[in-house]
DNA sequence: GACTTGCGACTTTTT
DNA sequence: GTCGCAAGTC
């Protein structure tokens, strides 16, 4: 039987969804429907009999994962696709590893730990071992993350890594190389893992013919943003089954800096004897017009291996280039641009502003705000991060997971007169850190029940709050204790009651601590209603540190949110979306590419691609703006400002493709003199007069 | 040892 | 404007 769907699919994509066994690289550029593509294959295999549960298809986000099982199950018509291994490396590895963890000496209570975490860790041990007492300021706990991690994901001597990326912490290469060997200790006997740890465990688990041969296909996406780990653990699971189909576009790799390697899809062939090599090259999102200005931007690279793409989707109307004032008329213009779209039919949810850096956008949702026009916002910081939600957490995770050293050393630090001297003595009155001796926290001997059994030792001031902590923690205990004995089979933990519960012993000491604390509660009550949604509290922790809540409205006043929203999103964060309407704020030269970027000539290529697939998620319509000045917001006095160069990939050439504006509101002369020392092109300059001489 | 205050440095992207 | 660190005080 043939499907009907394949007789919508074009020849090359007909091609890749019905490859047979074998290595696949399917070279796909922005919206040559990709998605469609690999939703069309998990449907194909599941109809030639394939088990779905030997079927894994890891993804970039959980998002894109659900999207495309959506998508084949609707193909199939059955539900057979919710058998699927679907999911990103870390959460598929985290899934692994809670079935055959105690493979490789995994506790089966591990918890996952963040960036901070990890930050809070590194911190923690270089305060122990002393570094940072010397005059001179020693490497940040936040870079020592970076580092630790990047070195980790690129499979390089750390001083290699440390020469290229970081040339500054040179000096301390030594230092770091001991904390990091204790970094590692510490996290095996908290039995916590790191971001980076999952994928390492994964790949040890390759060992394993039982998680090597699991699946019988692989598919992977976004393949160009995968990093050397990442591409070994692909390595090891088809020893067996020589089924791997890979799907990327060298063009939109954007995330070297977690160690993604472009290397990884250009070598894809040789890595991989016998694979087919499939390129889709016809676009079907976006408009003649906005795909050849993105071409010319991509065609700047020195280095290129996929094509220029090609759409059959004629429109007169060019993308814009608008050079505004300042911030705030970009604000003003954009939200004009909104309006007008939303009045010619375009919903909000078809419209986007992407931008460089989460803060990019802070005077536009302050504009939308007061205009009552709703957004989500997509990427920046999140709720997770929150001082008080990780408060919360780190509450929880002593109760999965009581070995969980930083944890612990949070809560504890919560406490008024407790500090780090008196945590960590406590914590080790509890045997915190006993770790490898005592191995075993059977028979009820864990620092759990320790504190739970009786008060340590504490200043007479954190007395009443320690207490506070005992009965809430011992209530919890029990809860979980008398659900599991109800069932065996599920631990129903009722997560949210515990957060509840936990609150008690927390509220008055946000009360005590922040200075907006109504705030604080009300986030900790969104906490309380995502928790609704979980039976087991392992799994609820596990989810909110892999895949977090990323829009900011996810959360918002639940009760009035709005069925219609434009995006407001990083352009990491908008990888894989298509918008009818897309604009993209800030394009001058520092913001994209962002000054921290221009170092070296590959952190330059990145910011283009970056741009690129900024403007590959336009369908119709794309606006690019671009203030002239920036105010100083450090010097109150005074109207100082910088005057900025347009972003340096908005060549003559690829301005010929756009439609240059200077927006009516432009101010006066005072602003002329300045703008012939900026504008880059003559034809600015001619389309400025028009504004005396109107 | 905990907490407060003041100074200086820095300021990306995410699982 | 914020964060992190270090010196000074309770």
């Amino acid at each position: 039987m043939t499907s009907a769907y394949l007789e919508e699919l074009n020849p090359a994509q007909r091609q890749a969804v019905t490859h047979g066994d074998g290595p696949l690289l399917i070279v796909a550029g922005a919206g040559t429907g990709k998605t469609k593509t690999l939703a069309c294959r998990v449907a194909y295999l599941i109809e030639q009999g394939v088990d779905p549960q030997r079927i894994l298809l890891l993804t970039f986000t959980r998002r894109a994962a659900a999207e495309m099982l959506k998508r084949a199950s609707q193909l199939t018509e059955t539900n057979m696709t919710s058998k699927v291994w679907g999911g990103t490396f870390h959460a598929v590895a985290n899934r692994l590893l809670r079935i055959y963890g105690q493979a490789v000496q995994l506790p089966t209570d591990f918890t996952i730990m963040d960036t901070d975490d990890a930050s809070d860790m590194m911190n923690l041990i270089r305060t122990e071992m002393g570094f940072g007492k010397a005059d001179r300021r020693f490497v940040r706990k936040a870079t020592l993350v970076k580092i630790y991690s990047h070195t980790v994901n690129a499979q390089e001597k750390l001083k290699t890594i440390v020469e290229r990326h970081f040339p500054w912490c040179a000096e301390d290469v030594e230092a770091m190389a001991s904390i990091f060997k204790e970094y590692t200790e510490r996290k095996t006997a908290s039995h916590t893992l790191d971001y980076d740890d999952l994928l390492l465990y994964w790949q040890l688990l390759c060992d394993s013919p039982s998680v090597a041969d699991r699946f019988e296909h692989i598919l992977v996406d976004e393949y160009q943003d995968t990093n050397l780990v990442q591409a070994d653990i692909l390595q090891g699971m088809r020893k067996k089954y020589n089924n791997i189909s890979v799907v990327g576009d060298d063009a939109q790799s954007i995330y070297s800096f977690r160690g993604a390697t472009v290397r990884n899809i250009l070598d894809f062939p040789s890595a991989y004897p016998g694979t087919s090599v499939i390129t889709l090259e016809q676009n079907y999102r976006s408009t003649t017009p906005i795909l050849h200005a993105a071409n010319a931007v991509m065609r700047q690279a020195k280095e290129r291996y996929t094509k220029d793409l090609r759409s059959d989707r004629q429109s007169g109307q060019k993308p814009s280039l608008f050079y505004c004032d300042d911030e705030a008329s970009q604000t003003d213009l954009v939200c004009q641009s909104i309006v007008s779209n939303l009045e010619e039919g375009i919903p909000l949810m078809q419209q986007a502003v992407l931008f460089r850096t989460g803060h990019h956008s802070a005077d536009l949702e302050i504009e939308l705000a007061r205009r009552n026009i709703p957004f989500h916002k997509f990427g920046g910081l999140k709720f997770i991060e929150a001082a008080h939600i990780k408060d919360m957490l780190a509450l929880l995770r002593i109760l999965e997971n009581p070995n969980d050293e930083i944890s612990w050393f949070r809560v504890l630090n919560l406490l008024d007169g407790i500090g780090p001297g008196w945590a960590r003595r406590i914590m080790n009155n509890l045997g915190v850190r006993a770790s490898e001796k005592k191995n075993s926290d059977e028979g009820g001997n864990s620092p759990l029940v320790r504190l739970i059994h009786s008060c340590p030792n504490v200043p007479a001031r954190a007395q009443e709050e320690v207490e506070s902590l005992r009965t809430v923690l011992t209530n919890c205990y029990r809860m979980t204790r008398s659900s599991a004995e109800k069932s065996t089979a599920t631990k129903d933990l009722n997560v949210a009651s515990q957060l509840e519960q936990l609150g008690v012993f927390y509220q008055p000491i946000i009360k005590r601590i922040y200075d907006n604390s109504p705030a604080r509660v009300r986030d900790l009550e969104q906490l309380e209603q995502i928790a609704k949604r979980y039976r087991s509290r392992g799994r609820f922790i596990t989810d909110l540190t892999l895949d977090p809540p990323t829009s900011t409205a996810d959360l918002a006043q639940a009760p009035y949110l709005e069925e219609d929203w434009v995006t407001l999103s990083t352009i990491h964060s908008a990888k894989g979306c298509e918008w009818t309407s897309v604009q993209i704020l800030h394009a001058a030269d520092g913001m994209i590419p962002s000054d921290m970027a221009v170092g070296d000539e590959a952190g330059i290529d990145e910011e283009r691609r970056l741009l690129y697939v900024a403007m590959t998620r336009a369908k119709d319509e794309l606006n690019i703006y671009f203030p002239l000045r920036y105010y100083h917001r450090r010097h109150r006095m005074g109207d100082a400002h910088t005057f900025v160069q347009p972003s340096r990939y908005l060549t003559a050439e690829v301005r010929a493709l756009l439609d240059e504006k200077v927006p009516g509101n432009a101010r006066g002369n005072e602003s002329k003199e300045a703008l012939d020392d900026v504008l880059p092109s003559q034809s600015i300059g001619e389309r400025l007069n028009r504004l005396w001489s109107d």
